[in-house]
DNA sequence: AGACTTTTAAATGTCAGACAAATAAAAACG
DNA sequence: CGTTTTTATTTGTCTGACATTTAAAAGTCT
């Protein structure tokens, strides 16, 4: 592991990235101990604070782990996957506020990756989420229920449709995709009539999953595609109209 | 934005997310200049180098950048796709390579998600896509290949087939299924025989995109799946055998 | 001898102050 | 007016120190 003191680059992200390609290629194993900030900075003659700098890096993205104390340290970090959802979600999420992504792109990369799971978790949906989502869909009857909170319920009941697939890493994937189009679909206001019809196809794909018709719950998903994007539309047309 | 110095978080990583939230939020906006070093030093009432981990931690995750100079400073930063891209990969990579995934689990999520793409990419495929996924195709069929070359290029024909839906939002979900696999499927050996297999599957896949067939692209899909999953199950068996 | 308490050493967390290097704006100069 | 020089600002890095946490070692009492 060499660093070179004449690049342009930080000396603290060239750390980080030599210690980061030992944990990807595998020298450096779950659980094992790094050297102690001062033995990694005599390693990479650098000062402390610059190998500090390094391991926040690295801290930052979960793949290290430090302990304070005696036999204490920073130690690689098993990634877990709750740590990759919130990390995926993030992204995701500050990918699609930044980039002017439209309503409809997303929309559609959604329903496309969620229509994926459908035939599977019409295999495997459990008894647990398939209440989960009845109860979401319940939540969602409420009145009074304010549009965020319809939104969030909305998220919900997606998910559990997503983890119904019961393959932990096609629901890390989709994590992103359901969870960032919150942002988005909270510019929209839903209706009486719009929650009544949401809630329809919450009820038939809920149904069908029960059913282990994966045809329907197909089906449902590309009407609610469409419906959801066509409500978009309408807002955005509203908002034209208007200013 | 405030921090509690009681707290037992490192105040570093209490100051990063504090930013973090105001960036999510919208409170700073791509490309506004934070406060320097010494400013947020005073602010959170804390020293510099405890501000500086957090910044890192930051940068760590693209969501800032930093200039050195007069009228330097750290930006808030546009996360671009390629950024997201590069960090959901080695996020992806990392979480299969330490969670015991199996590789069942694994090619059914690929597989699951690029079934996602294929109606898309056979609207909307480029020529340009089809030009690069006949050139990979090309170098498959080369002899004298590695195992390890004909994955990596196993890996940039179905990146060419995501592409070929003409989303980028799909296109950064699915960077990780893809070439997280990559590890995986390099613990294969492939026979002379089973890459003649793939390559034919391949040319079946591209032709049918050429033909704007959707069905046929599913179907070779489905195979493909298949195939690869049994060439896994037979290199475990011969190893389960010879251990 | 064994269980409990105290001490100690090692490690990270934090701070203060300093200098180096880069960079853009301001000032000086032809 | 254009070019060069100076200057101020900001990040990058270093040194050295102290605080805090923690586990293990040492000590003590029953």
């Amino acid at each position: 592991m060499k660093i070179d003191p004449q690049s342009p680059t930080d000396l603290s992200a060239q750390i980080a990235q030599a210690i980061r390609d030992a944990i990807v290629s595998g020298r450096l194993i779950v659980d094992e101990r790094l050297p102690s900030e001062s033995e990694l900075a005599d390693q990479f003659q650098v000062s402390r604070p610059t190998v500090r700098e390094a391991l926040k890096r690295l801290a930052a993205q979960s793949l290290i782990r430090t302990q304070r104390g005696a036999s204490g340290g920073a130690f690689v970090n098993r990634l877990s996957f709750p740590d990759a959802y919130s990390q995926q979600i993030t992204t995701s999420t500050l990918l699609l506020s930044m980039n002017a992504v439209s309503f409809d792109t997303a929309c559609e990369a959604r329903y496309a990756l969620e229509r994926a799971c459908a035939p599977l978790a019409a295999q495997r949906r459990t008894p647990d989420q398939l209440a989960t989502m009845r109860a979401e869909i319940f939540r969602q009857t409420q009145p009074g229920l304010t549009d965020e909170a319809f939104c969030a319920s909305d998220v919900a009941f997606h998910r559990a449709l997503v983890d119904g697939a019961g393959n932990p890493v096609l629901s890390y994937q989709l994590a992103g995709a359901v969870e960032a189009m919150q942002p988005l679909m909270n510019m929209i206001t839903f209706t009486e009539r719009s929650r009544g019809a949401i809630i329809a196809l919450h009820s038939k794909i809920a149904d069908a999953l029960d059913a282990h018709d994966a045809a329907t719950v197909d089906v449902a998903l590309v009407e609610l595609e469409a419906y959801t994007r066509q409500l978009a539309r309408d807002v955005a047309a509203k908002r034209r109209q208007a200013g």
